[in-house]
DNA sequence: TGTCAAGATATTGTAGACAATTTTCGTATA
DNA sequence: TATACGAAAATTGTCTACAATATCTTGACA
């Protein structure tokens, strides 16, 4: 089906490669220890090893693929306590960005927020776990968007993603771990803009996460590299 | 059978090019704004433009330099707005290494960082401005080293040596930017165990730089990039 | 003399070749 | 049968060539 590639290449195309394995990743399409190799993957977005193993670089700083010296790159399986630090880390990023976003956002951001959680509620209602996972995950991104800060954006994106894969490695299969409530909460407390108040939401919020994270890992049979990617192949041209 | 392999070099050439660029950086042997062009510094180290490439991103990642589109690399040049964000961060970082620090450390460990210091003071006496605000650094790296956490110690070295960067942008040039005085405060509330003072005293410490730094910009005469890097190339095997 | 265009030069972006290393698999041997 | 050894295959590490793009130089023209 998807022959796709349909390059945009005004930005970087080892980009858009990675953000595709990045959401193949948090979406379990590719379980943690999946082996990643260079010209497989190459295959399937008709590009070179170089640009792969950009992608891949890219991937291994964020924490979502470990590189074995000669033996290639795989899907990452953080420890218990890398999973611990990540989530701590975490807290301390989102109270900043809170606190800086309370009583600042104007009225349409407001409406942007309220659109995206009503996107998620409808996700869960469907009942299509991979999406309601992901755009719970790109609430706080587009929180995090929101302070203006290149670097809360792309500290936030690396934790969340990080944390999304952390969730699917120890947490109960079934918590979708985003509640929609919550981020309703955390969205009237930053209208509000008592900051105090706000950032304490999001602490509850992302500590009631780790709550009903960190219970036991769990397995899923492998799928082949080639066909998790032809799916995923669709999402190029964004 | 096979010999020890202490393969120092084998590791990771790029990473060797990396830390050689980083130092340069941050002792403003290469000034804000300097070109990085990849053949030059290719010919410097004797590698690939393969090679330096991959060192020239992970100093991107890590915000010392800056990727402009087919017009090459340059030392980055925070502004003002990053260099808030980067020091805020900062102090979220390092609070939570000083936490999970207090009480926990041997006395072995509690020597180590008091000769850290040592060094520190000599360096300071010696007149060694360059050596002295490196030392400042580490000081920070070591403890982050100290928690046995890859992620704390991971983005504490980056964030230091973004901040040093910023440091030597916006700080008088006279003021060298880690006390030592604030240092052994840090090294005998961690030793006392008294979490939360050793947490109050990181933060006083670290808010001081900021206080003593972002005053405004000045601007240093651009050195050769191929004699700078000459300079550097010493401090390969260490 | 100043401006602008076109060619020349320099530098980065990408691809593919070759070398180095690991893994796999078949085969001989006890 | 189990094990050890070694050749073949697969995969990554590095280099170099070529293409694409930006920057600089030169010279014509107003």
């Amino acid at each position: 089906m998807s022959e796709g590639t349909v390059d945009t290449s005004k930005s970087k195309r080892s980009e858009s490669i990675a953000k595709v394995l990045r959401n193949a990743i948090i979406e379990q399409a590719l379980p943690s220890g999946s082996r990643l190799p260079e010209d497989t993957i190459g295959e399937q977005f008709k590009a070179s090893r170089t640009i792969v193993r950009e992608a891949l670089s890219q991937l291994a700083t964020e924490g979502l693929v470990e590189h074995r010296r000669n033996r290639g790159a795989v899907v990452a399986e953080p420890s218990w306590e890398e999973a611990r630090d990540t989530f701590e880390l975490r807290i301390a990023l989102e109270k900043i960005v809170v606190a800086r976003l309370a009583g600042t956002l104007g009225s349409s951001e407001i409406a942007a927020l309220r659109a995206h959680v009503a996107e998620e509620e409808a996700a869960l209602e469907s009942g299509d776990d991979a999406r309601s996972i992901r755009l719970g995950g790109e609430f706080h991104v587009t929180l995090a968007e929101m302070t203006g800060s290149q670097f809360l954006l792309r500290y936030t994106q690396e934790f969340t993603s990080r944390c999304s894969l952390i969730l699917s490695l120890y947490s109960r299969p079934v918590s979708v771990e985003c509640g929609v409530a919550e981020h309703r909460a955390i969205i009237d407390n930053l209208a509000d803009g008592s900051s105090d108040q706000a950032v304490e939401v999001m602490v509850q919020h992302l500590g009631d996460i780790v709550e009903r994270a960190l219970i036991k890992p769990r397995r899923r049979p492998n799928h082949s590299i080639a066909n998790v990617l032809a799916n995923y192949n669709e999402l190029l041209d964004e």
